[in-house]
DNA sequence: CACTTTTACCAAAGCGCTTTGATAACCTTA
DNA sequence: TAAGGTTATCAAAGCGCTTTGGTAAAAGTG
């Protein structure tokens, strides 16, 4: 069922019709509601292709996911991120158009994502420090909202990130009131903007509290279980272990747990952690009480944001870029305690 | 840049342009080679919707996925399957287009997709024993492969699914033979069609061995991290507690292993658990040595496998639907061991 | 050499929409 | 009552591509 079919079995021109439809004002009441209950009983939905060549618009947002095997940002935390956006997308009849792409091929699907004009704007995920995507994007003049930040960004463009340095700085300095000197950091991979930010927050607290961080403590990689189990399982081996972990992902602070337990200690008792918590539908940290110690921030709700600042910069090309920065909240838990007596 | 403008630079019509970047056999291989040539030197892409709109293709494919509050399908295992499907996708030229929506717009958003014509094919994802999205699907016509199967669904159409009934059959007698008889099942969501073909392999496997199934040990919920704690808290409090459990998810088998150290007893010693392994990125189990003893398959290569029986049934729409069933690995792990003396 | 076949190209139609510019029919208003 | 304004409608162009149905020129054939 088309335009065409529909407009004849009306009795009115396709030009009616399609106004008819589309809320214009030069119809009268009693026609629009005539087509819209025809349409409706003939199960009419204008074709979105010839509606999108028609209006110029996609009517689609773009998400690039790289991927590589030894680098996968298909994690945990993605599903409630996409889930955030996507309830925005379906409810202002946005698609919602993804690419999985790997490392390599990255910037050429930008290119082509605007080049075939299949989206109207991005989502520029997982920032790195010195992020090349921004520059593109600018270049090619695609809207686009960077879901984090580029430290070494200099121009002006629209992002939406948590406070990072805010919150890891507080989780620092919760452990040093509770007499920890000893602190590692188990930290995401610190190419990405968002684990470098951490660090320097970590890093600033302890200036600040005259501690000199030990570089020994300071480890950098994905966020997997395993990582967490095995930075933990060997800084705790080492003559000076740590007395207290800081952990970048709920899924490695579980690996951290692991090895925390298998070694016959306690934690929150012989060992304190915090662990950033994105509060992820399906990882809840603990029920009533939480298991952890965390920086909580919810993924699935800086996506819902996120998704709508992007949707008015697209309704709003000529406006300054949107930023938006979400704080953190800092939850206690029962990974947590005073450091113990040597 | 688009065809009008890339074949007056070029002086040839559209028509020949088009057909030396198609591959068509009616144009010299020295003018095909210049088009070619000149099109990336103008960074030239054919618009999607406008080919779209002339091929009555839209190179893309469907995935609709059901979103509640209470029953949030976007799981740590959705993302691994994602990036299987989206890595052939992106081999093949189709783009993925996703759809969050609430449950009881789902059936609607499937109608929208084909009326629209925005996919050339869907992936039906979680399948319930009764599954209306299958008749659904035939009525409208467009093509789809189920991920699972339905079990009271008659009709011949197209799935990929893991052997779960199988899985969870031999780890059931796993443990029957390390003398277990008072075996859990923490399942997933028994609506759910693999819950369901779990629960029969679980109970198949006991009725063989002329262990009579004890309604008290067998739960079904939501497979979080929280559910396998508070299930296996619950159980071991009971006067008579299990000694095995068949978890459904690493997710959940976390929580299973938090409650069982929680009372201080020792997973693979006192306790048994055994659980199914979608072989996620992020959350590998263990690194050397497996954590868990498992059913493992990757969910991961079952989206590869699947988007590529898709793509053929799309290519082939009058071929009959194609099925495909992958079995599961059971492997060893640590979290197991021979029922102890009372 | 006259004929058919092949090769290499092209003009124009069509995909299903939106939107521009035009036009009857109906009201106002002086 | 004639002129101007509104209202409700329509025909046709255009979005950027593919594809049908051609046509000259070159090559092959008896």
């Amino acid at each position: 069922m088309n335009l065409k079919e529909l407009s004849q079995i009306i009795g009115l021109s396709q030009t009616t019709v399609s106004r008819a439809l589309n809320g214009y004002p030069e119809v009268s009441e009693a026609t629009r509601q005539r087509v819209a209950d025809l349409a409706k009983a003939h199960n009419y939905r204008p074709n979105a292709r010839a509606k999108g060549l028609a209006t110029g618009r996609a009517h689609a947002i773009g998400h690039v996911i790289p991927f590589s095997h030894s680098h996968e940002i298909v994690n945990p935390v993605f599903g409630d991120f996409i889930s955030g956006v996507g309830e925005v997308y379906a409810r202002e009849g946005y698609d919602l158009m993804m690419s999985v792409v790997s490392t390599e091929d990255e910037l050429a699907t930008y290119r082509n994502l605007s080049a075939r004009s299949s989206v109207d704007g991005v989502v520029i995920h997982a920032p790195l420090i010195d992020e090349p995507r921004i520059a593109l994007m600018q270049k090619i003049g695609l809207p686009f909202v960077v879901h984090g930040r580029a430290s070494n960004e200099k121009t002006p463009y629209a992002w939406l990130d948590v406070n990072n340095n805010s919150a890891f700085k507080r989780a620092t300095e919760f452990l040093l009131d509770l007499g920890h000197r000893r602190i590692a950091l188990v930290n995401g991979l610190e190419t990405m903007d968002f684990a470098y930010r951490r660090r320097e927050g970590y890093l600033t607290a302890l200036k600040e509290r005259g501690v000199t961080a030990d570089p020994a403590l300071m480890r950098s990689a994905e966020m997997t279980e395993v990582y967490g189990y095995q930075t933990v399982k060997d800084m705790l081996q080492s003559e000076t272990p740590p007395t207290a972990f800081l952990t970048a992902s709920m899924i490695s602070a579980i690996g951290v747990r692991r090895a925390i337990e298998e070694m016959g200690l306690r934690m929150g008792q012989d060992v304190s952690v915090i662990t950033h918590d994105d509060d992820l539908g399906y990882l809840k940290n603990g029920p009533d009480v939480p298991i952890f110690t965390a920086c909580r921030s919810s993924v699935r709700t800086a996506g819902i944001k996120l998704a709508q600042l992007l949707l008015r910069q697209i309704e709003n090309p000529d406006a300054p870029p949107e930023t938006e920065l979400l704080e953190v909240e800092l939850i206690a838990g029962r990974s947590t305690g005073p450091v113990q007596a040597e």
